[in-house]
DNA sequence: AGGGTATATTGATGGCTATCAATATAAGGA
DNA sequence: TCCTTATATTGATAGCCATCAATATACCCT
């Protein structure tokens, strides 16, 4: 019968040493990290559910759902704005939001690989 | 020829009142939440991703990818376990990490209902 | 042109968090 | 038991960000 053997050492060095010179495609994973903190905020993610079950919204609509000032309001929708996820649209003095489903389901997508 | 009507409002009164009354599932959008404040530090994110390449990794390995001072490998560890999205195991004084995939996977279908 | 409404921007501030240094805990070997 | 190594926790701090009040801009109507 075989003695267990005792490890002397976590891992392989193999193993530790290619991790150790893991690379990330730092690019990448900046627009991913864009993406992840857009939606890492209480307000912005229900935006988004908001968005999800209408075409459009107009941003007064928007502010009406929250207890949230119209300059918080108008923050948060630029965020989603510049992270892709979410598009604006100008019409006479209003301001029509809707979400941007091809960046999203890019996006959830570049999550997957993860699984 | 009908002449254009100008919209004195942004949108249709049963629509603005819909969104107003809006209510949120506040205790499935916290869990959501904390994922994706998991998810949303580069450093995380990172080690997700190295993460995703092995079965599983000592504390130590991941370690030695970033530059980083041990406790703040161990603080951003304990995050991504709150958050449910990797496991730990002690095997003698060595702890390993490895992905959570099914939680994993019921968050990435979770999002997916924004589509 | 002037006035009114909708949205965006600016500036200030309090709270949160990523990081580190120091310390504590856990486990194994001598 | 003592020492060493691996990991976790604690406490302190600097930088970031959600929020608001005030202001600016954009657009429409008269």
């Amino acid at each position: 019968m075989a003695t267990a053997t005792i490890a002397r050492s976590c891992c392989t060095p193999s193993c530790t040493e290619e991790v150790a010179r893991t690379r990330f495609d730092d690019e990448r994973l900046a627009d991913q990290e864009r993406v992840l903190t857009a939606f890492a905020d209480p307000t912005r993610l229900r935006i988004l559910y908001l968005l999800s079950g209408h075409d459009s919204l107009c941003v007064c609509e928007i502010e009406a759902a929250f207890d949230l000032g119209q300059p918080t309001i108008s923050h948060h929708l630029k965020i989603l704005r510049e992270a892709g996820i979410v598009t604006a649209e100008r019409r006479g003095t209003w301001a029509y939001y809707a979400l941007a489903r091809p960046a999203l389901k890019t996006f959830v997508s570049g999550l997957e690989v993860l699984l």
